[in-house]
DNA sequence: TAAAAATACTCCATAGGTATTTTAT
DNA sequence: ATAAAATACCTATGGAGTATTTTTA
């Protein structure tokens, strides 16, 4: 067997994921045709079915199962070699950090702070990456260490908890839940978020805000959040049966860079140190 | 930044191991110009340099150390990639154990027989890697499950000890130093190992036995592997100050197979009952 | 000055495009 | 009947080879 290359798992995934070799061939610029080709060729390179296809449906079969998941990690690896690369080739290199704006739970000019006093600290370079990239971004090697809010998927990453804290819900002033001072979810069943609205673009804190206003959506932030967004037309209110979120650092798991050691010391400790100071 | 392609990382992986373009060209089947012309191709693309070449000497760039680093496992990624589809494409995949032959720590067969009571279990093909091979070959998705002495570089694998286990030196019976009970390291200062005799090829069990029989060599078995290999013209003294091994059962970090829980689960059950039944 | 990397050029394998056919619902 | 995958055929990019030049220890 001659060795993938990363052209064949490129087109394998986007097929897999878009489940239509039309569609898939258009994602990747490039015509049905040669797509086709390129897939067949693969199947017949590794001697295995990966799509059952008809003309009205394509399915994957459990070794495509396989290659999807395996063969999006290869890309990631492989992505990650050239960036980590790039990156190490900059006269100096600074600690690429990326995190969810203002899923920091606040903790970040002080972990900053005290990050700056070890003698492993490096220059560090903040990305806010306001989509839910951060992971993402660690395993393509765009960054070295990330702030963001668990439950995430966690392969190939190593992460710390710092904090937990509940989740609360952005209401419109004039909703009627308003006038109550605790909810369940059962009260706000049936109400859309911000995902029910564009299914396909992530909405900018902009917008959402403007859509809770208008009691269009409503929200689930958590508590630091919404009081770092205090505003007239929207009410914050606990909500009992809301799972919590935890926010992490996460780092990839074969990072050996002392840099990001030292960051992680630092979210951790000013994190305990927080902790103990609020209890 | 257009994707690297596996080509271009097997290229400069070669080059960055030989430090040398006519002896990796060579071991890659292909012309020295070729390889020259990818790798400036390559450090073009990335815009960054990643070796220092004079016509006298070709060394790593820090960016080149990186490359080398991640280049690897992205490869092994890829590799996996695809030898996973394949297996999970044959109709009756099974569990692909490797092991270094012997160095199981005589637990195997109970292993084995405790997995096979396990309702996950699913038949197991053994594969005896007698070289280093285990590690990589967990990686490159050759195996599911190894079992082989640590210390190894673990890198994208998770592991259980099993046993420790102290080693014995193996000398000729007419050695004089086969007239002690005990021996520290100091006594056998100098005396050439398997590696010395030929450091490119890994010796047989045969080979090793015959050059100690002779005198050439002296070699270092853990204890369970010499109880298996009594012969005449061989004895075996406890070292002293020698480090034992720990054999362990390892696995790809991101494996999820039941199959491979089930062995795991097995090896440690076993090793914990044979450590309470000894002690 | 000699060993080794870089350059000059040539060739061809194959990725990709367009036009068309086949197939399953 | 139609949407979508497969096939046929063509083109051209770029990867690889050979011959040669340049470089530096």
């Amino acid at each position: 067997m001659s060795d993938l290359e990363v052209r064949q798992l490129r087109y394998f995934v986007a097929v897999a994921e878009e489940l239509h070799f039309g569609r898939a061939a258009e994602r990747l610029g490039m015509a049905q045709p040669p797509l086709s080709r390129a897939i067949r060729e693969l199947e017949r390179q590794l001697g295995v079915q990966l799509l059952v296809r008809t003309t009205r449906q394509v399915a994957l079969t459990p070794a495509g199962e396989v290659l999807l998941r395996d063969g999006r990690a290869a890309l990631d690896a492989v992505a990650a070699a050239g960036r980590r690369a790039q990156h190490a080739g900059t006269p100096e290199p600074g600690l690429r950090l990326t995190l969810k704006a203002d899923y920091d739970a606040g903790l970040l000019p002080q972990i900053l702070a005290l990050y700056e006093q070890d003698p492993a600290a490096i220059p560090v370079s903040v990305h806010l990456g306001g989509r839910n990239d951060q992971a993402p971004a660690l395993r393509q090697g765009r960054a070295d260490v990330a702030l963001f809010p668990a439950p995430f998927d966690d392969r190939d990453l190593d992460f710390e908890p710092l904090r937990t804290e509940p989740c609360v819900v952005a209401l419109a002033a004039t909703d009627p839940l308003a006038a109550r001072e605790t909810l369940c979810l059962a009260d706000l069943a049936g109400r859309p978020g911000p995902g029910d609205v564009d299914a396909r673009r992530q909405l900018d804190l902009a917008q959402i805000f403007s859509l809770v206003e208008l009691g269009k959506i409503v929200w689930f932030p958590p508590l630091s959040v919404s009081r770092r967004h205090a505003r007239p037309g929207i009410v914050y209110r606990p909500v009992r049966d809301l799972d919590p979120v935890t926010i992490t650092v996460a780092w990839p798991r074969e990072a050996r860079s002392p840099a990001v050691a030292a960051f992680v010391r630092a979210a951790t400790t000013v994190a305990s140190l927080e902790v103990a100071h609020a209890g």
